[in-house]
DNA sequence: ATGAAAGCGCTAACAG
DNA sequence: CTGTTAGCGCTTTCAT
């Protein structure tokens, strides 16, 4: 392995020297810092991870953490933004599941293996964030809990999401709007986000003095048909659910109903389902990555905690909803 | 923090007591063991991670890659599969994107943050492949390249769940078997997975005298239409397109085909998709997860290279194939 | 069966 | 602007 000495050595300098032209702390003369470079270049130097964190403190290292619930979702999009924006900081990111539990963080916390924590997916009442107060150490929370004093979370705004969309369908001349939401028992658990979206679907369409109903949907035939049935002339549908979404849409399509036409279904749900031609409010998962990661770096800085960050919902036009 | 040092004081031992009842490389009376045992769980003691790399030279810690084409398809059960297995193995995982390209590969691998790689989703030419053998460290891939020697790879055997589709329906009476596959651009960027499955097709349907016929899908509604307009007799479909299935099925719903019953549909695929009701050649990813940190691990305990591991194809039977 | 001590490679405080 | 040096916390060799 090459190690600062081989550099410094080959440089002619100090290492302490080598150091701070890596680390650009110290003031370094034009002559030095070429020849330190080069040294660097020559024999391929790259400082050891371990000896690094052991000396500075720091692992450069984020955990990005999976919910606790052995549930099988891992939402790529926001993973692969995530583990780009932490290398855009120099920093790289370790996967915890939660098959260790809470346990699995302060292991990584104790053992000083990383320096903060991306929680995902993070619901109302989350164990985890108990755990990250306990450890003490930097965390920003994907999702919005119960409790945000003394936190930094990111999410979608769902209340404003699920407005926009009643907005949207109002403005082409729907009167009646009908909610298919996430399945019961998410509602129950305590998600954050189905709750706040059905909070803001219910009172912008009664400011508006639209006709709102809402049905949990487990993505069963029965409780995909269970609204169509009740509302036979219904034109304007939200789907909130990202497995309910293809069904919802065939079930209309079998009984007749042209999607775009004759009836408009807007979707709330990552841009990668629904595909093309399905009008969205899309999750932002690129951005809520970022995001995270950006807060995580400030705070690693020492920057306070921003409390709960609401990214404002944009509206995503394609051809599914059409004038009443 | 606590540090064995503060654990050694703690117990009246030497720190190296500590440490050899820790990692268990020498004999420790019964006495001793249950004292620093005791001051471990008292102290709430973890060894410093980093201290550990430095002094060892292994961080205990294996890299997944995810590749280097910027394609936006993480395989989640395959990543909780891998992570879960390497803790059990007393390992963490760090998640590597194609962003950085091999560079990053590189960068952990120098830098002593990992001891070794596993590779997802490895195509036939796979420059991946070469930065591996450069660094000299131990690797798994997940997938296998077209020169397999010098390296250790886990795969299904999909010659032989192509084959098993076609022995599936031949059982069943069907005459004609018609397959669905990648989209062509997947052919020709030599990915070994779409190449070796189409081969097992060929030559099992050419085997038990089959009229056999193979798509290519992109998943457009004219390539998902194309095999049903040249076939319109064709009683037996074979889908190797994860997001072409679900179009495949309503296609020939629409036709008013009734798959399961005048119509079979066989998936090779992922097992969630498809939901309960298709007849399936799933993908293990579980249990490819589980044997590539397996086989990794063996490597890091200087196991020689196993070659190319292809493991067996399964028919998980559900509704979706029926007697011709 | 246990202890003492020398590093591992880097950071940062101190000295000049 | 540059050099010297004392750790960081753990592993391992050498003693006993």
């Amino acid at each position: 392995m090459v190690t600062l000495a081989d550099v410094a050595r080959h440089a002619q300098v100090a290492q302490s020297t080598v150091h701070y032209v890596l680390s650009g702390k110290r003031p370094i003369s034009e002559d030095t810092r070429r020849r330190v470079q080069h040294a660097i270049d020559e024999l391929g130097y790259h400082p050891h991870a371990g000896a690094r964190a052991l000396a500075s403190r720091r692992s450069s290292v984020l955990a990005l953490v999976h919910p606790l619930r052995p549930e099988l979702r891992l939402p790529m999009r926001m993973v692969l933004s995530v583990v780009t924006s932490a290398r855009a900081h120099d920093h790289d990111v370790l996967l915890l599941t939660g098959d260790e539990g809470p346990q699995g963080m302060r292991r990584v916390a104790r053992s000083a293996l990383v320096d903060g924590f991306l929680l995902m997916d993070v619901e109302l009442y989350d164990e985890r964030v108990g755990v990250l107060r306990e450890l003490g150490l930097p965390g920003v929370l994907i999702g919005v809990p119960a409790q945000t004093e003394g936190l930094t979370c990111v999410d979608l705004d769902f209340e404003a999401a699920a407005a926009l969309c009643v907005d949207h369908l109002a403005e082409l001349g729907h009167r009646e709007v009908v909610l298919i939401g996430e399945a019961a028992e998410v509602y129950r658990r305590g998600s954050g986000f189905a709750n706040r979206s059905l909070d803001g679907f219910t009172r912008r369409a009664a400011e508006l003095g639209l006709a709102a109903s809402h049905y949990t949907c487990d993505g069963s035939p029965e409780q995909v048909e269970a609204p169509l049935l009740a509302h036979p002339a219904a034109t304007a549908f939200i789907v909130h659910n990202t497995l309910g979404l293809r069904p919802v849409l065939d079930a209309l399509r079998t009984r007749g109903r042209a999607v775009g036409a004759d009836v408009s279904v807007i979707a709330l749900a990552p841009d990668e389902f629904g595909g093309a031609s399905v009008t969205t409010v899309p999750l932002p998962s690129d951005e809520m990555g970022r995001r995270a990661v950006e807060l995580l770096m400030a705070k690693l800085d020492g920057a306070p905690d921003a409390g709960a960050i609401l990214l404002a919902p944009e509206l995503s036009l394609r051809g599914s909803t059409a004038p009443a």
